[in-house]
DNA sequence: CGAACGCTTGAGAAGTATCAATACAAGTGG
DNA sequence: CCACTTGTATTGATACTTCTCAAGCGTTCG
């Protein structure tokens, strides 16, 4: 889908043996190297802790060390010239950030909550992975995953409506936790922004399908689904949006 | 750009001895191997020539092949349950369609204009991948790529009017002709898929950009760009618009 | 010539953005 | 504790853009 998310809600304290921890997780790319390789790869980079809001990668400038993010959730978000904001997507435990080639970013990267990352200089991490195939491997993965999320998105936006969008949004957050009640991982100017939309439209779809009895909001940042079924059908069922 | 164009016009006669020819350019999965290599390769694929109009990957399909552009043009397009077409983006010479791993495809692919592909099948490709780690270097870059540009189109699609969209076509075509008259690439239909619009739309816009004197449009699929930078300040310097 | 196709143009409908007012919760400082 | 500010969400009225439906035009091709 569009956003990947949380994998768990805590992490391992950072520290010097914070990667054999946190190496257990799948999905990351340090995941196929084997123990001696990943205390090299630990030795060359460093962890550090992200707060809510902060950048860690910015659009326009040519970036001087790849973010591998360990925890937490990042928005990828593109501005055009005169100010109006586009959020690409956005990426959570185990993405990779950061271009291999010398071009500048495309997007910026901001924390959407507090997040933990690995940094490492460019150059180095490079030369590391030239020597280790398999963390290509990985990344080629990896890419090929955003791609078809980006295309997906694409699709979205180009030929869906606005509450076709937002239903899909929805169905997003509810896959992220387990259960009835579900939260609004954005706030809805970021769903608007998201979705290519406004906040006053966002907030009228919400309104509309809450009247409808396909959704209740109890609290401003939580939502329930009411008509499964009926949502699902709003949202369009985009080619591959079933069960992976 | 949003689309990759023909790097030459004519393209070597289909041939066992093809790769050789071929492989000379730049920029093909080929292009990093060595002879004997691309020779092994060479025996796995067959070359096919395509039709205009011929599809060679199907949406919702697992790939039990994957195919390496040669020459010619594609256009990647995905469908909503509900029949409404959007393209993805075009992709030309040297360009890899088809997953690696075993999902269906997100998107269909179709010739646009006779195209020459070589064909792999898929587990054989990905078999001597393996042993060939700059096959997975150039395929990473290339989906890199690949994404760079799918996010560029989300931006516009998700925050573009009608007429900065249809003005980013027409730099699009621009750039991949040079000189003072262009061809439009595709078709009107064709633009108002890939730019998420219809027929209509494109059609007024570029009367009205014909109009406002920035482009001229001497034969139905030829024009001229009048006033370049009115051209460009429309469709905004959208994040690494200018030259590459 | 007539049919088919792609493109253009028009009028009205639908959807979304914009501008503006209000509500609500969480701070902040007196 | 209260008044005040700030940020976020909702709601309303209106304007604007784009879509939809429909007709007309030019070219190509049988």
């Amino acid at each position: 889908m569009i956003t990947q998310h949380h994998l768990a809600p805590s992490f391992p304290a950072a520290g010097l043996a914070a990667c054999e921890d946190c190496a257990l997780r799948t999905g990351t790319i340090c995941a196929r190297l084997d123990r001696s390789d990943r205390a090299a790869l630990h030795r060359l980079g460093r962890r550090r802790t992200i707060a809510k809001g902060q950048t860690v990668v910015w659009q326009g400038e040519a970036p001087s060390q790849v973010v591998n993010v360990v925890g937490g959730l990042f928005k990828l978000t593109a501005s055009t010239s005169d100010g109006r904001e586009q959020i690409l997507g956005t990426v959570g435990p185990g993405a990779f950030i950061g271009r291999i080639d010398g071009r500048a970013n495309a997007f910026s990267a901001v924390a959407l909550a507090p997040a933990e990352v690995c940094l490492f200089p460019r150059e180095t991490f490079i030369a590391f992975a030239a020597d280790h195939p398999e963390i290509g491997a990985e990344m080629l993965e990896r890419a090929l995953q955003d791609l078809d999320r980006a295309r997906r998105w694409l699709l979205m936006l180009g030929r869906g409506s606005a509450i076709e969008r937002v239903a899909a949004l929805l169905l997003d957050f509810a896959e992220a936790s387990p259960g009835q009640r579900h939260t609004f991982a954005l706030s809805r100017g970021q769903m608007a922004d998201l979705a290519g939309l406004t906040i006053e439209t966002v907030s009228r779809r919400l309104g509309k399908l809450k009247r409808a009895g396909v959704i209740a909001v109890p609290e401003r940042d939580l939502f329930e689904i009411r008509d499964a079924d009926t949502l699902r059908a709003i949202a369009g069922e985009m080619p591959g949006n079933g069960p992976h």
